[in-house]
DNA sequence: TCTCGCATGTAACGTGTTACATGATTCC
DNA sequence: GGAATCATGTAACACGTTACATGCGAGA
């Protein structure tokens, strides 16, 4: 499932233009997958070559034309296929848990300090998701930021239990030092 | 953080091959990073070009030499520098989480096994962390695997308590339409 | 006999990000 | 006056994966 796919996906729920499936980028899909204008844009000019979806424009006055996707027969089916086959798995890269795994290298001040951002930054994505919750349409949306939801508060409350073990160490090497 | 900067992190951690530093990558690092030796091979030449790291070759019968690398104080600076940047904000991409946003396009049946299938990784990514969790040296293992642990698990619990959210629906919706 | 573990590496390829380019309108 | 929103796109670049290439020893 890359970005070529998951726009087609997109487009499955409903007309969108490259704009749009941006805002959704940024917004509800945010918590398990990102794409930049960079790789939409890209992504619906092939969709539209390959003929999966249609793309009609919409004139402006004073702005470029909008262009509003649809999608068509081929592409739901391209779509289906997709869907179906067997996930991969998730790629994950956390730069947080990277550095974490050094902690023994860093100052206790630096430390707390990535580990108050992080703790701000799960509880962003929590507000975040808790919104996105509540304005679910079908089954699926609640789901997947039910699920998102899960994760970031067991992280949150993960760091506030257990912070202390390594700014502990941290805070005590630097006494010793003295 | 990218594939070089951490495998200078891990020498940091005492010398390696690069085969032993795959291993860690798919093991205790698995859960918040991955790498190839298509990406790892080339970042210990390179970082041995730019003088971060020494390699020497110890020669063994009936087998290509193996390379130890061992970081160099250059190295150690450069890898602090990296580790006191700003983290950048993490990079994941759920396959789950995108099929799961189209649940209401796939059969009853299909659904289940997907979830089985999340339910399994969860419980044996558990099982992986558990057993890093008590073989720990410093404080860090321990917390970089705590917080994979508590994200593992309430990701299972989750879909335990939830899969019927989706399972339903989708169950309803076939009875109907026969 | 066949697979797994050890051990290193390259080349082609795919994929996506970043920065740049443009430009009006509306809100603070 | 400046930032944010709407709106689209490209080109250079970075990064990493996949598949391929090689080859022995040990255990099932």
């Amino acid at each position: 499932m890359n970005v070529r796919t998951l726009c087609l996906g997109i487009l499955t729920l409903g007309d969108a233009t490259g704009y749009e499936i941006k805002k959704l980028f940024e917004g509800p899909f945010s918590h398990f997958f990102e794409a930049s204008y960079g790789s939409i844009y890209p992504a619906l000019n092939r969709l539209t070559d390959e003929g999966l979806v249609a793309c009609r424009a919409l004139a402006q006055e004073k702005r470029p034309d909008k262009k509003v996707y649809s999608i068509m027969p081929s592409g739901r089916l391209a779509f289906m296929d997709a869907l179906m086959e067997a996930p991969g798995r998730d790629r994950v890269r956390s730069q947080f848990l990277a550095i974490m795994t050094f902690a023994g290298l860093l100052p206790a001040r630096h430390l707390s300090g990535l580990i108050d951002a992080r703790l701000a930054y799960h509880r962003a994505k929590i507000a975040e998701l808790e919104a996105c919750d509540e304005k679910g349409d079908g089954a699926s949306r609640p789901f997947v930021c039910g699920y998102g939801l899960a994760v970031h508060r067991a992280a949150a409350e993960f760091l506030e239990e257990h912070r202390h073990d390594v700014e502990g160490p941290a805070l005590l090497l630097e006494a010793a030092a003295e």
